[in-house]
DNA sequence: CTGGTTCAGTTACTATATAACACGTGGTGG
DNA sequence: CCACCACGTGTTATATAGTAACTGAACCAG
C-alpha cells in the first residue's frame, strides 16, 4: 500500500494543498475541521472518482477500526455543508468539489451551482461549473412560478477517450 | 376508499386514457403492457407526486397479496424503460412521464429530455421539458468532448404557491 | 464544579435495491 | 408430439444505503 493512510509522509502534495485549502475555509466558516472529517474529506479527494458511503467506510476502518456507518455519514454530511464534497445522486457516491480545491481568500464560501458529466463507459466523473446552464434552469424554473435553490445536474454519457476507443474499433 | 383498485369502474377519466396511450406506445415498441405492469403505472399515476418503490409496494399488495420487492422493480424497471415514468433520483422515488400521457401517434418513441422542479415546503414535484436546458447542457459537455445520453436534471426549490404563503406570514 | 455544546462511539434499525433460482406459458423447430 | 427457448412472474435471501437513539468524552462558560 502506498496510497495515503492519513500519515503526511505519504500524501501527495496536491491532496495536501488541497486539505490545507478545505481547512482555512473551515475556519472562515467558523467550523471545525477535526481528524475524522479530515481523514474522510482525504479518502474523498484521494479516489478521484465517485465513492460510495461504505466503501469510504471499508477505507476508513484501517485508520479507525470501530468505524460504523454513522462516522462516515456524519462526517460526509459536515463536508457536504461546508461544500467541501458533493453528491452524485445517480450513483449514491461522493466526490470532492473541485471549487473548494483553489484557496479562494474569503471569496464565494457558498455552494456553487454544479454539473456532473458521468462516463456510461469507464465511470469517469466530471465536475463542471456552467453558467448558462444554470440561467437556463432558473429561467424555466420561473416559468412556472418556481425558485431555484440547489439544482442537482447530472449527465449520463460518453468521455471523449471512451468515444475515440470505439471509433477504433469495427464493432460499433 | 375510493381510490382505484384497478377495477374500470373506479377509474378516473385522465387515468384510463393515460393508460390506453401507454399500450398503444408499448404495441408500437413491441413490449408487452402485461396486467402487472398496468397496475404498477396506475398506482404511479394515481399518485401524482412522487412515490417511492416500497409505497408502491405496498398498494400493489391490496391487488397482488404475493408481491415482493423483485415484483415492483421488475415493473417499474419496464415502464422506465418504455419512458413511461421517471425516476427521480433526489427522492428514490418514481413519478409518471407527462409526455407519455399525450399519445403522439407514432412520433418520438424515444426518451426526451425532462427536468424536475421539487418544493422542498410542500413537495410538489413539477416535471418540465426545457430546450433551453437541454441545449445549454448538451454544449457545456461538448466543451470538455463529452457527448450527452441521459441528464437528470432535478431543482430544489420553492413553489409559487409556498413562496405566496411565507410572504403573507410576519415569521419568516 | 455545574451545565451546555460539540464531536464521536455504539447498537440497532429502517429503507432501498438486487441476486439467484423456480415455475408456467406460449411460441418454434425437430 | 416433444424438446427447447424466451419471457414474465413468484419466491427466498441478501446486499447496499441511510438513520435513530443513546452514551460518553472533551471543551468552554458561568
Amino acid at each position: 500500500m502506498t496510497t495515503g493512510q492519513g500519515s503526511a509522509a505519504e500524501m501527495p502534495k496536491g491532496l495536501a494543498r488541497a486539505l490545507a485549502a478545505a481547512e482555512a475555509r473551515c475556519l472562515r466558516a467558523g467550523a471545525q475541521l477535526t481528524e475524522l472529517r479530515r481523514q474522510v474529506l482525504a479518502l474523498v479527494l484521494e479516489a478521484e472518482q465517485p465513492l460510495g458511503a461504505y466503501a469510504l467506510l471499508d477505507k476508513l476502518k484501517a485508520q479507525r477500526p470501530g468505524a460504523a456507518p454513522p462516522t462516515v455519514y456524519r462526517a460526509l454530511d459536515f463536508l457536504l455543508e461546508q461544500g467541501l464534497i458533493h453528491k452524485v445522486e445517480r450513483l449514491n457516491a461522493f466526490v470532492g468539489c473541485v471549487e473548494a480545491g483553489h484557496d479562494h481568500g474569503h471569496e464565494h464560501d457558498h455552494h456553487h451551482p454544479h454539473q456532473f458529466l458521468i462516463c456510461g463507459d469507464c465511470g469517469a466523473t466530471v465536475e463542471i461549473s456552467d453558467d448558462a446552464v444554470a440561467h437556463a434552469l432558473a429561467e424555466a424554473a420561473a416559468r412556472v412560478g418556481f425558485r431555484v435553490g440547489n439544482a442537482t445536474v447530472e449527465v449520463e454519457g460518453r468521455c471523449a477517450a471512451c468515444a475515440a476507443q470505439i471509433t477504433q474499433r469495427p464493432g460499433a
